[in-house]
DNA sequence: AAAATAAATTGATAAATGTCAATTTTTGGA
DNA sequence: TCCAAAAATTGACATTTATCAATTTATTTT
């Protein structure tokens, strides 16, 4: 895994973009260098404290919660160079999700304190911040939006095509597990499967493993 | 309908709580007086210019988009004293939904431009929307991480007591048309209209027309 | 590499939801 | 108040999806 800089971490992590380079360097002095993690750590539970703003650098972070069953119920993935605060950097004193690395990954991290008291001094960076999330609140909306009416089969379709989308490539290896995939799309397992099944044969798709060819 | 002055309608919204008065009276200035909607008035439309901040004072405005079918996606409502700026103020250019009063609606206004450059003088205004927007997220990740596997039936309790808890009382009249709900709670009006009758049957409700009761 | 564990697939069946059509109820103007 | 239009309800049926159980395929671990 190539380590960047804490510089690079920051500069292009998404909620930043368009921040002149000293902002980028105040953001820098403030944030530790990246943290490597395993596959399965978990970053934060339910009930810690929201002390710090996770950016991540390289790999895959899965934030869930779990329901009255215990069930596993995911609410997104960050990856990329995606910057978690939970939505409640601000309100909020403790998580009410878990963060979970599903790949190896690397990890830098501003604390809340050390954040907002330069964002008081930094209208610049209030405004990125807010680009941010109204970009994930788009995002959210256009998925509660689509995949709410749409079938188990066509909500498979959406999702293969988004992500051959942002890989750019129409050959890719799922990001995801079979099992997490189920989750994310509110199916089960057996639904997921049968549909990829009927993709195969509708020549929609070819699969082999977690390979996929979108035709 | 009783018409606050414009100061109130900017001080009630919950995007601006926490700022001080001083602050409400900037944005006051920027901000037009209060124009009045009658139910059914089209806001804004996809495809139309952003050019400004909405703040609902009285009424109900539905948000929604339109899918390829031209069948409506209700994405949010606002009320009370909600703001809307389709979380695009300042990335987006163009509207990708359609707003439309659902009631007779009290709605004031503040320019982008203007918002944009007050923004930039006061950080604890950018905190304060940070904030909602941080709300607006968290809202949304609960509803689809609660709505994502739950049966019909349980969708609809889940939003009984939501609905019951905000108004602050057990009978309350339905604040959106049945269509509208079924639409929200992304099931078809008839298995709606299924669930009222048996939750009915089940003791959980009573119903007469919009008014319900949760027992 | 073999064993142990987890993930994925498949089949059979039940439950939930959507669809279509007919009717009743409600709502909003003339 | 009455009438026309829209909304809501109900029934019969088709479709989709979940559930449960059994098996096969991958993935770890020793």
């Amino acid at each position: 895994m190539k380590n960047h800089s804490a510089f690079e971490c920051v500069k292009s992590a998404p909620i930043f973009i368009g921040l002149d380079d000293d902002t980028i360097k105040k953001l820098t002095t403030i944030s530790t260098h990246q943290e490597q993690f395993p596959a399965g750590t978990t970053l934060y539970e339910a009930g810690s404290d929201v002390d710090r703003l996770l950016v991540v650098d390289q790999g895959r972070v899965k934030v869930y919660r779990l329901d009255e069953d215990g069930q596993e119920q995911i609410l997104y993935f960050l990856d990329g160079h995606a910057v978690d605060s939970e939505a409640a950097l601000f309100t909020e004193s403790t998580h009410h999700n878990f963060a979970e690395t599903v790949e190896d990954s690397l990890v830098c991290s501003i604390r809340k304190s050390d954040f907002q008291e330069l964002l008081e001094k930094t209208p610049s960076l209030a405004v990125s911040i807010i680009n941010a999330f109204g970009n994930r609140l788009t995002d959210l909306e256009n998925r509660s939006a689509r995949y709410g009416t749409l079938t188990s089969h066509d909500r498979l379709v959406q999702y293969l095509e988004d992500t051959a989308g942002k890989i750019g490539s129409h050959y890719f290896k799922l990001p995801l597990s079979k099992r997490d995939l189920a989750n994310w799309l509110s199916i089960t397992p057996e639904t997921l499967s049968r549909q990829f099944t009927k993709l195969s044969q509708e020549g929609v798709i070819e699969m082999t493993g977690r390979m996929i060819r979108l035709l």
